[in-house]
DNA sequence: GCAGATTGTTAGCACTGTCTAACTTTATGC
DNA sequence: GCATAAAGTTAGACAGTGCTAACAATCTGC
C-alpha cells in the first residue's frame, strides 16, 4: 500500500515537489498506514497459529489495552480491511488479507537482511518492527539479494 | 533519545516482556519523537543554511500549512527543545541542538549506507528519512561499517 | 513612513490513538 | 444450568497532528 510500485512514483498532483518535502511528505503517508499494516499483519498471524484473532490476544501481543484494540478494529473494518461481529473473533477480508501478505513479506526481508548483516535477533526484530513501514520497493529488493548471497 | 544506550535495554519495569511485545512498544515509543526528531534537525539545518529558521520555511519544507507548524513549535518549546519568542524566528535549546546533532549523524549514516547499497540518491533520501527513527545503536554500527568498507 | 505583501498567530474543527471506568455478553467449571 | 470469570463494548477524556478561516504583526518598496 505505501510503495508498491515503483512505477507510480512522482506523481504530478500539487506543488513544486522539492525531493525533500517529497520524502517528507511520503514519510507522513506511510505514518498514516503503519498501524493498520501492524495490525493485519498480527491478525493474519494469530489466526495461523491459533485458528482466530481475538481483541485480548492481539492487545496482548501489541501492549495496549483491549479497549484500543476494540476502537482501532472499528476503523479496519470501516476501511475494509477487516470484518467482525460483535463478540466474535475478527477476519481479514480479502483486501486485508493481501496487505497482511505483503506486509508479512517485507517484515520478513527485512528481518533476514538485518540478521544477516550480523545483529542479534533480538535488535532485528525490534528494528524491523519499525523499518518495515519505511522500505520502498526498491530498497527492499537490494536487502533481500544481499541477505540471499551472504 | 529513541535508543541510543545499548547497555539500557530491557528495563524491569511492568510486564511479561514478551520480545514481539516489547518490539511493538518500543516501536511505539519511537514514533512518538519522530515529529520532534524531524523538526529539530530541520530547524538546525535551516539555521546552518540560512541563519535562521522562521515557521514559513519550515512549514515548506516539511510540506504541510504554516498554522500546523506553529502548533507543533509550541509544543517543542514546552518540552525545551526550542525557545521562541512571537513572530520572531526559532532557536534550539542545548538539548535541542543535541538531539538535531543526534538526529543528523543517524541520517547522514542511513542515508550513505542505503546508498553504498546501491539504492538511487533520491530513493535513498526518501527511505533514510523514514528509517532513521527507527535504527539502534547497534543496526547504527553495522551500517556505518558496511558503507566505510564498500 | 506608509501601503501592500508576507509572515505568524489564534480559534476551531476533524481524526487518530491511547487510556480508564462502567457495563454487557460469552465462556467455564462445578 | 448457574455462578463466576473472562472477554468485549461503550462512553468519555485527553494529547497529537493535520487543516481552514480570520486576524495581527512585520517587512518591503516606493
Ligand atoms: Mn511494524
Ligand atoms: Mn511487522
Ligand atoms: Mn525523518
Ligand atoms: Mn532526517
Amino acid at each position: 500500500m505505501t510503495e508498491l510500485d515503483p512505477t507510480a512514483r512522482t506523481a504530478p498532483h500539487d506543488g513544486p515537489a522539492d525531493p525533500r518535502t517529497e520524502a517528507f511528505q511520503g514519510v507522513r503517508e506511510a505514518r498514516r498506514n503503519e498501524l493498520a499494516e501492524d495490525y493485519v499483519e498480527l491478525i493474519a498471524e494469530l489466526i495461523h497459529e491459533q485458528g482466530e484473532a481475538r481483541p485480548v490476544d492481539i492487545a496482548a501481543r501489541l501492549g495496549v489495552k483491549v479497549p484500543t484494540v476494540s476502537k482501532t478494529l472499528d476503523r479496519l473494518a470501516r476501511d475494509g480491511l477487516i470484518t467482525r461481529a460483535k463478540y466474535r473473533s475478527v477476519f481479514l477480508t480479502d483486501t486485508g488479507r493481501a496487505l497482511a501478505k505483503e506486509c508479512r513479506r517485507r517484515h520478513e526481508i527485512v528481518l533476514r537482511f538485518l540478521i544477516s548483516l550480523g545483529l542479534d535477533p533480538e535488535t532485528a526484530e525490534r528494528d524491523a518492527e519499525g523499518i518495515e513501514h519505511h522500505v520502498s520497493e526498491r530498497t527492499l529488493a537490494l536487502f533481500a539479494a544481499f541477505a540471499n548471497r551472504s
